[in-house]
RNA sequence: GCUCCAGUAGCUCAGUCGGAUAGAGCAACUGCCUUCUAAGCAGUCGGUCGAAGGUUCGAGUCCUUCCUGGGGCGCCA
């Protein structure tokens, strides 16, 4: 099914031949959707531009243009507006011939555009042997994303994580392991490291404090790249932990699974790749190292910036790595496209490899390489978020915050009780002073206690979620409080939650958890992806406006319906006519009929937002509709089912739209 | 020094290829639950689109200069 404004297009595409000759037959209609509503549903701003190429008035161009266009099907008759727009309003019948097309399809009238290509999505992954902090968020929530929407428009997808998994941190890690942990390489079943959090921590400090270790460390490096077995199996088992790790919190987030194909994958092509290049004669060694020249780019001295694929020691650094995969995409996995959503301050990274690419007739015409650049994740104080300084919240930490703050109920009774002296048991310090102490800082105690308090208390609050689900054993300590949390909520969850026959305490605590998740994937998605965003806790937390349980609600409110008049929506006469005859109605019918539109937008300029956008407007519009129009109580049968079906169709659209998101809806709420 | 990105309501941000009166959400204030879930709906308040020039029928959008913030600029990834 083509789109309305793909109809349309066509209509004044005919009308401009028809009018001003085939000269004029790959002039763009310039049609948009109407500015505001009362200028109908699109606008053709075309003769406009055309009055100096035509020398003619642009109002008198656009009446010729309305003689010539044949749209009775689609709109009443268009009108000429202002200085020489031309105005679509669509028919009712047109729309409820539309709806009645995308309601027997499952895919909504969304023409499959990539069917018969394969495409990459390339994001990274945390790296290994880091632990996952809330800078992580972008890349995986937003590369999960676009690969669901290429994968719903056809394409054959891989999501592949360029992991760094081969560079320096490795030989910290490494070292450490075969220190701390030698039965490890020996005896597979010893390996228990613990979480990658504290093993790295414990490597990490130990690196920091002993130059001796530093030099062990370093050495590991030069092994590893060597082949040498040994190090070899440590690395694997760091690698295994390092993934397991993160996998769990994939799982957690609902994001695909990715390949690994890190940079050890491409270790073995790296030499060919120089090889290649040099037989290509693009490279020329400079300074000892083996360089390409780059076209564009110039160091401060303003002479041509070089792209180093090996180092004068002979190493490889990450652009070879980089090279090595477009190689390998193009030759070995056949893609037509590829994607890496990746942090803007790479974008002269990606520019270089793409041309050295190109230059290498890797790259060709037909491919479509692309950078979609992310802005970075700033703290508080407006600075880029760095893990190495350690002052990035763990991503760990936002989602269990997230879970106590999704439930109104759940969030106020916990922040009601007194949690100081468990907070401090738990610790297990004698007093809060004591502990203050021995933290390095600049402030004065009295701060550091009052900070100290603040996190710990924070910190122990973030497991009352856990410790309610029963995931982890409740400390003695804290077991009376949170008794008491749970027998309150178990009585506001009868009242408002439905608990009880329908639904069991676990179930909508998981469902909370899930609710949490959903709005802090949704606070990532629905800002433009290049966008630098100051990272808050309440900002991704916050359950009101554009956010996604604003848009499960709506799903919830349908599915309510359902369940109060006992429909099965799938059951619904097919042949039942969809009357259209409420304000509200027409508006949600025209939006639910966008949905095609938005998604050809999105495979164009790879911007997640605008689907956001298009949802949020979506429930809002059908949150109206609800207010306004009554359904089950309806007085006639036949709009009865008409609602019924808009229903039906909104869910379906919002279900399909969260899902390419990366959000799951829920019955109940 | 060179270069890339950004600057829109008190806050966070949309704004399609240049198009008609620049839009949301949050915050603040006002209404609406005996009626399909009020995580909702309706409304009020809020703007020299960083500044100045230019291009043209028309500029938040394109060009130039400047200001402010952030990123990048040879052997880290």
């Amino acid at each position: 099914m083509l789109s309305t404004i793909a109809q349309l297009r066509a209509a004044v595409q005919q009308a401009l031949i028809r009018a001003f000759g085939e000269a004029f037959a790959t002039t763009d209609p310039m049609l948009v959707s109407a500015s505001n509503p009362k200028f109908g549903d699109y606008q053709a701003n075309v003769a406009l531009s055309l009055a100096k190429p035509l020398g003619q008035a642009p109002r008198a161009i656009a009446e010729q243009l309305v003689q010539n266009l044949d749209v009775a099907e689609l709109c009443d008759p268009p009108s000429v507006a202002g200085p020489g727009f031309i105005n679509f309003s669509l028919k009712h019948s047109f729309l409820e011939e539309q709806l009645q097309a995308i309601r027997i399809d499952p895919r909504l009238g969304v023409e499959p555009l990539g069917a018969g290509k394969r495409a990459i999505v390339d994001y990274p992954s945390p790296n290994i042997a880091k632990e996952m902090h809330v800078g992580h968020l972008r890349p995986s929530v937003i590369g999960d994303c676009l690969a669901r929407i290429l994968e719903f428009l056809g394409y054959e997808t891989l999501r592949i994580s360029h992991l760094g998994d081969w560079g320096t941190p490795f030989g910290m890690l490494i070292a450490y392991l075969r220190e701390a942990y030698p039965n490890a390489l020996n005896d597979d079943s010893a390996i228990n490291l613990g979480d990658l959090a504290s093993f790295y921590r414990a490597a990490k400090r130990r690196f920091d404090e002993d130059t001796n270790f530093q030099d062990t460390a370093r050495q590991s490096v030069v092994q590893l790249q060597a082949g040498d077995p040994e190090t070899l199996k440590a690395w694997g088992i760091v690698c295994d932990l390092s993934n397991q790790t993160n996998q769990k919190i994939f799982d957690l987030m609902g994001l695909k699974p990715l390949i690994l194909r890190g940079e050890s994958f491409y270790n073995p092509f790296l030499s060919d790749v120089v090889a290649e290049l040099d037989r290509l004669g693009l490279l020329v060694e400079d300074q000892g190292a083996q360089c390409v020249f780059l076209e564009g780019f110039t160091n401060k001295e303003g002479k041509p910036l070089p792209m180093i694929v090996q180092k004068s020691d002979g190493g490889y650094n990450y652009a070879t790595t980089d090279l090595a995969a477009i190689r390998y995409r193009v030759t070995e996995d056949q893609v037509q496209r590829v994607v890496y959503p990746v942090g803007a301050e790479q974008s002269n990274h990606f520019a270089q490899i793409f041309q050295v690419g190109k230059r290498a007739g890797w790259i060709k015409e037909d491919h479509d390489f692309v950078h979609a650049p992310l802005g970075n994740v700033l703290g508080e104080d407006g600075k880029k978020l760095k893990s190495r300084s350690g002052e990035a919240a763990r991503l760990k930490d936002l989602l269990d915050e997230a879970w106590l703050r999704a439930d109104p109920d759940l969030y106020q009774l916990v922040c009601e009780q007194d949690w100081e002296a468990i907070a401090l048991v738990l610790l297990e310090e004698p007093d809060w002073e004591t502990a203050a102490a021995r933290l390095s800082s600049d402030e004065s105690l009295a701060d550091n206690v009052a900070a100290l308090k603040k996190t710990t208390i924070e910190t122990v609050q973030r497991q009352v979620p856990i410790w309610l689900m029963g995931n982890e054993p409740v400390p003695s300590v804290a077991q009376p409080v949170v008794a008491n949390i749970r027998q309150a909520l178990e009585q506001r969850w009868v009242e408002n939650r439905g608990l009880g026959a329908e639904r069991s305490f676990q179930s909508i605590l998981s469902d909370v958890q899930a609710i949490g998740i959903s709005a802090i994937k949704y606070a990532d998605l629905s800002q433009n992806r290049t966008s630098n965003y100051v990272f808050s806790y309440a900002k991704m937390l916050a359950l009101q406006g554009n956010t996604a349980p604003y848009m499960l609600y709506a799903y919830v409110r349908i599915q309510g319906i359902g369940r109060k008049g006992g429909i099965d929506f799938s059951e619904l006469d097919a042949k039942s006519p969809i009357l259209l005859k409420e304000d509200v109605e027409l508006t949600l019918a025209k939006q639910l009929l966008q949905l095609d539109e938005m998604l050809l937008m999105i495979d164009q300029d790879l911007l997640p937002n605008r689907l956001g956008q298009y949802l949020f407007e979506l429930s809002q519009k059908f949150n109206q509709f609800y207010d306004r129009c009554p359904i089950l109580q309806a007085e006639e049968e036949d709009v009865k089912t008409s609602r019924l079906i808009l229903c039906h169709l909104t869910a379906k659209t919002i279900k399909l739209g969260l899902s390419l998101l990366g959000i799951s809806v829920l019955e109940r709420m």
